[in-house]
DNA sequence: CACAATTAAATTGTGCACAACTAAATGGGG
DNA sequence: CCCCATTTAGTTGTGCACAATTTAATTGTG
C-alpha cells in the first residue's frame, strides 16, 4: 500500500483485506449484540427493541413511519416488532384521527416506567467494551462517516 | 465528561449516548450489508455467503466445525446457508471419513472460479466507503478490540 | 469391554432485516 | 368534483443469528 490509498497490493492481497474488515465489523456488531442480550434479558427486550424504547423514551409518542427514520428500520420490520412490544404491554398503537394511515406508537405506563430500570444499561455496556466515553465517542464519528458514505454508495447502486 | 473516562454526566446524558453508539454500530453494520448486497448480487451470493466463500478461497476446504470457528458462527446458522451453497453449486459437504460426525466443506470447480470474479469486490467496496487503507486498517484494529472486550464480557455474563 | 461424557451437525423455534407487494387514505391537477 | 399518483402500514417470503434440543459418533475411564 501506499500514503494515497491507491492500491498496490495484488487483488490476492484485496481480497484477505477485505475479510479482515467486512468479518470485523460482522462480528463486532453480533460481540454488541450479545452483550445487550445478556443485560437486557432482565427487561425482557431484544436489542432492537431496546432501540425503539431509547427513541420513545427520548422523543415521546412518535407515528411508525418517524420511528422508522430514527432508526432507518421501514415497516416490514417495525410492524411486528411493535406488535411483540404492545402484547408485552409496553406501547399502544392507535390510528391517527388526523390521518388515518398514520400509526401513532404510544408508551404505556409500563414502558415508561421501564425507563428507569434501564438507567442502568449505559454504565454496563460502556464497562463491558473497555473503553472510556471519549474512545467510544470517536469510534462512533468513524461509524457515522461509514454509513453515510456507505448509503450514499448503495444509492448510486453498482457502476464498476 | 472528564479526562478519565469516568462518568459525569447524569444517567439520563447516558441513555442518549448508549443509543448513538449501538445505534451507530447497528447502522453501519446494515449500511454495510447493503452496499455488499448491491455488489455480490452478480455473483448470486449474500453477505454472509460470501464471507463463507472467502474462508474457502483463503484456507481451502474445511469442516462445518472450523469454518464456524473462523466466523464465529455455529452450526446452526451454517447449515442451512452450506445448503443453500450446496444447491447453488459452489461447494460439496462430505461426511469424513476419519470421523463420522464430521462434515467436510469443498469447492467444487465452480466455487473456486467464482473466486476470479470476486477479486473486483473488495476494490468497489473501498471506493464505496470512501475510505483509505489506512482507515481502514484502523477502524478494523478498533472494532476487533472492541470485540474481544465485548466477547469477554459476554462470557463473565451478567454481573451489575 | 461397557458405559458415561464429550463432540459435531442438524433441527426447531424465535426474532430481525429487507425486498416486493397489498390495502387504504390522502391530496393535487384536470 | 373525480381520478390518479403518493404516502403509510401491513403482509409475505427469504435469509441470517442464536438458543435449545436432538442424533450420532467418538473418547475416556473404570
Amino acid at each position: 500500500m501506499n500514503r494515497t490509498g491507491t492500491p498496490t497490493a495484488p487483488q490476492e492481497e484485496w481480497l484477505r483485506l477485505d475479510r479482515q474488515i467486512c468479518f470485523s465489523l460482522h462480528a463486532a456488531a453480533r460481540a454488541f449484540n450479545g452483550v445487550y442480550r445478556v443485560i437486557l434479558k432482565d427487561l425482557g427486550l431484544t436489542y432492537p427493541q431496546y432501540l425503539v424504547m431509547l427513541v420513545l423514551w427520548e422523543h415521546g409518542d412518535l407515528p411508525v413511519k418517524k420511528l422508522g427514520e430514527h432508526l432507518r428500520l421501514d415497516s416490514g420490520t417495525l410492524s411486528p416488532l411493535l406488535k411483540r412490544l404492545e402484547s408485552a404491554g409496553l406501547v399502544r398503537r392507535e390510528r391517527s384521527a388526523r390521518d388515518e394511515r398514520s400509526v401513532q406508537v404510544r408508551l404505556t405506563e409500563e414502558g415508561s416506567a421501564l425507563r428507569e430500570r434501564a438507567l442502568q444499561v449505559p454504565r454496563r455496556i460502556a464497562a463491558a467494551t473497555g473503553f472510556d466515553i471519549e474512545e467510544i465517542s470517536a469510534l462512533r464519528s468513524r461509524l457515522d462517516e461509514l454509513t453515510i458514505a456507505l448509503d450514499e454508495a448503495a444509492l448510486s447502486a453498482a457502476a464498476p
